[in-house]
This record gives structure tokens, sequence and C-alpha cells, in this order.
DNA sequence: TTCCAGGCGTATC
DNA sequence: GATACGCATGGA
């Protein structure tokens, strides 16, 4: 990876790579779009300030960092030993798959915190972004940080009534209840092969495939999972009502990222 | 006002 | 195993 550090900034390069299309595209919601373009974020409790220094040639600024903070974190975060151009060459041997990574050519998975991702998505259902970003803005704010599992073993249904996440807020009762109780664990669901993994997080209540998927994807960096939405299955009946190309095999979520967009652009939703 | 949001649990057949 | 319906909340 190119990087420079440049007093408490660092100025990395990497062309496959778009701020809006990957912190503001549905798989994280705690970046904040600035009025200059630059977002505000973090990795569970590590903020960052990350700028465009110049999109023709890719090269990006990490502010208020530090090299320690880059090769620890960031690097990871932003999934940047992983080369998403390659990645993009063998999805275009599809040519709707051409057009998609074509639109959305700075997409990239970001692997989250397993909790916060598993968290997050079971925030997310049946609710639309705005809300999803306001109800984990007063979780956060509410414990001056992203809550661990510790963190929130004591609560309640009741007690969690300030987040007003409605229904969803007992559904996070369950998975603290049984992630704390070692029911289930972080780490035998990241050593699980996709199926099982998928079985195992659906025994928390309010965890069906779509939010099992999205958690795998995206907290636990299975590239292999598949979330369906209302928007998927439209490029599934759209352009493959035979199933997935072959090109997409063992990346079929990162797959899925780059056609969501698309098929929401075709519709006039981008 | 009514509709809907990157779903899921439950009841019913 | 398929399908219908309710669910908390708040923005559009």
């Amino acid at each position: 990876m190119d990087y420079s550090v440049k007093g408490n900034d660092i100025i990395i390069k990497q062309p496959d790579f778009e701020l809006s299309q990957t912190l503001d595209c549905g798989q994280a919601f705690r970046w904040e779009e600035q009025a200059d373009g630059s977002f505000k974020g973090a990795f569970v409790n590590t903020p960052l300030h990350i700028s465009t220094l110049d999109i023709s040639d890719g090269t990006f600024i990490l502010h208020d960092t530090t090299e320690d903070e880059l090769l620890n974190i960031w690097f990871d975060y932003f999934d940047l030993g992983t080369d998403y151009g390659e990645i993009k060459r063998t999805l275009s041997e599809d040519k709707t798959l051409k057009k998609a990574c074509d639109f959305a050519y700075g997409i990239r998975i970001l692997r989250q915190d397993s909790w916060e991702a598993l968290s997050s998505f079971i925030i997310s259902q049946n609710n639309n972004i705005p809300r999803i970003k306001g109800i984990i803005g007063r979780l956060v704010e509410h414990y001056g940080g992203y809550p661990s599992i510790n963190d929130m073993a004591d609560e309640t249904a009741e007690s969690l009534g300030f987040l007003r996440a409605g229904f969803r807020a007992k559904y996070l009762v369950d998975a603290v209840d049984k992630l704390y109780r070692g029911e289930l664990t972080i780490d035998s669901i990241k050593q699980s092969p996709l199926y099982e993994a998928t079985k195992k997080l659906m025994t928390i209540k309010g965890v069906g495939p779509k939010v099992a998927s999205c958690a795998l994807l995206f907290g636990f960096y299975k590239t292999d999972a598949f979330p369906v939405d209302v928007w998927v299955k439209r490029v599934m009946s759209e352009f493959y009502p035979n199933g997935l190309p072959e090109c997409t095999k063992g990346i079929e979520g990162i797959a899925q990222q780059y056609l969501f967009h698309y098929i929401r652009k075709l519709h006039g939703k981008v």
C-alpha cells in the first residue's frame, strides 16, 4: 500500500475507492458527510476524519491519525489489502456486473467490528437509513462510544426505550443475552463456514436470512454471504433468472454491493 | 393523512 | 413450505 505521513495526517493512494460510495451506501451507519465532502466516523471507538485529496489519482487524507492506527485499524477496516481492481476485472466477465462495477467503481466492503455490524443490522430491519443512523447515534451517545456486549449485559427492552428502536429493542436484548452467556460466541461464528454461521446467527430472535447475511458480509468478512432484499430480488429476476454467474463464486457478497447500487440507479433511486 | 423503510415472528393452511 | 399480517417509529 502506498502511503506517506505528513505531520498528523496520512495520505493514502487507493484508486478503487470513493468515499460516498463506500461510507454512505447502507453498509455502515456512523459516517457523516461534512459540508466539504469529507467524512467523519469511527471504527468502534477510534474516530477518523477522511477526505479526498485528488479523485483523479485516488489519493485520500486520513486526518489526525498515526501510522500505528493506519496499520492496526484503518488498513483492515478499509480492506486495503484486497485488490478491488482485480475483483472488478473478474466480475466484469458478466456484462451486467461490468456495468455495475463501472457505475459503482469506488465501493469497498468495510471490515467492521462483528458486534457493531450484527447489532446495527438488527436495528436496520424494516427501517430506513436516516432512522437507523438516529438509533445508533443515540446508542453511541448514551454509552459514550459504541457499547460492547458486556456494556449491554443488563439492558432490557424497557431500559433501551431511550433508543426509540421500537420492536427491535427486544431483538437486541436477545442477541446480547445469547452472546453474553456464551450460548453463541463471535469467534465461533467467525470460524464457521457460511451455512453454519447463518444458522447460528438465526437462533437470535429478530435475525433472519437478510440480517444474518449482512452481519456476516460486513461484520465477519464472509464475502460469500449474499444479502437478498427487495432490490437484489429485482436484480435476480431482471438479469439472473437462472442464478448468479460463475464469476461471482466466493465473492457473491461483493458482487451484491455493486449490483445493489446499479439496480437502484436503473430505477432512479440514486 | 397515509405510506413505507436494505425483515422477521407468528398463525394458518 | 408457502403465504398473510402485525409490528414501533418517524420521515416523506
